[in-house]
DNA sequence: CTTGGAATGTCAACAAGGCTGACGTATTAT
DNA sequence: ATAATACGTCAGCCTTGTTGACATTCCAAG
């Protein structure tokens, strides 16, 4: 019988309730800084948030498909194609039927989406620098860290993905 | 592979492009796991994240008014409205008038609304007393310096008066 | 070569939860 | 008395998620 409550001589390596709501609080509140500025962006320019997701994934992995973008943001591919059908209309992302498989649809950023994403990248990377700099250096290692522990197994699976692509 | 990785050996106070795409990332990912259990139960209940929200800071606390809920939710009366009208119906929030000032109304779970209240809890903060037990004291201490950093000035606000009431 | 299934697009309908604007009603403050 | 505050509500709109159904195109296996 594993009684994980009282056996713990040193508390210290425990979690009380006070700093696990403190948590929870704090994701909810720093959740709604993070997205602030990009909004106040994407509304101006008649988008949402979802536009944001998408611009930037198809940003991170040029000539990623349809498929890969679904399983990655965790949406219907219906909800995902009227985003993108707008941001294609519209100019800002632009569908390539594929070479090898021609069933599969690549996307790419234009230069108006680039720009687009280049300007919401700027303000938001802007809060989490500013950020990341008045927590240093380890607080930001910390910071990495409880949050890819948050993540789901799946979830994780991409971000890892998407990590090594990027060599990090 | 040539990037420019590597070049910098003394640029460890400076946050690179890599680090901070890294944090966005973390953020979007970190959240979906961070809603993902809570989530699951209240669309098994009729309920959606506002909900959860409400019932949150309700439990938190007591007796506040939906002035003051409005402001820390960020949410127009009329949206809140919908979510408190739901709950209220249903049994899980009492509202009662003020005493000493008649126009305001003060919020109360019930027995029925603690008991949501708690179960959603449970689930939430289960998972983030694993990713912080995993991550280790330091980090979590980083997640939290990082998090208020990235915060809002206002949003700071409430968050730091929520702190102060409970003695953190 | 046919056929099953995968990848994609699209139509329709619906719901949650944001928003604005307008209006009503107590109640308190000036 | 009048103005301001706190709250509720009606009406309508938007984004973004959902399910279900159906067509098309194409790859791959029998």
């Amino acid at each position: 019988m594993d009684d994980q409550a009282g056996l713990t001589p040193d508390m210290t390596e425990d979690t009380h309730p006070r700093e696990l709501r403190r948590g929870i609080e704090a994701m909810f509140f720093a959740y709604r800084g993070f997205t602030k500025d990009p909004d106040r962006i994407l509304h101006e320019r008649g988008y949402g948030r979802a536009h944001h997701r998408a611009l930037h994934f198809i940003d991170r992995s040029p000539g990623t498909t349809v498929n890969n973008l679904l399983a990655i943001l965790g949406v219907t591919k219906q909800s995902l194609n009227r985003v993108l059908r707008a941001l294609i209309d519209e100019g800002l992302v632009e569908s390539r039927v594929g070479e090898k498989d021609k069933r599969e649809r690549h996307l790419w950023l234009t230069p108006a989406g680039a720009a687009l994403q280049r300007a919401l990248n700027e303000v938001q990377s802007a809060r989490v620098r500013q950020a990341f700099a008045s927590a240093g250096p380890e607080a930001v290692a910390g910071f990495q860290a409880v949050l890819e522990e948050m993540m789901d197994a799946d979830l994780l699976h991409h971000f890892r993905r998407l990590s090594d692509e990027a060599g990090d």
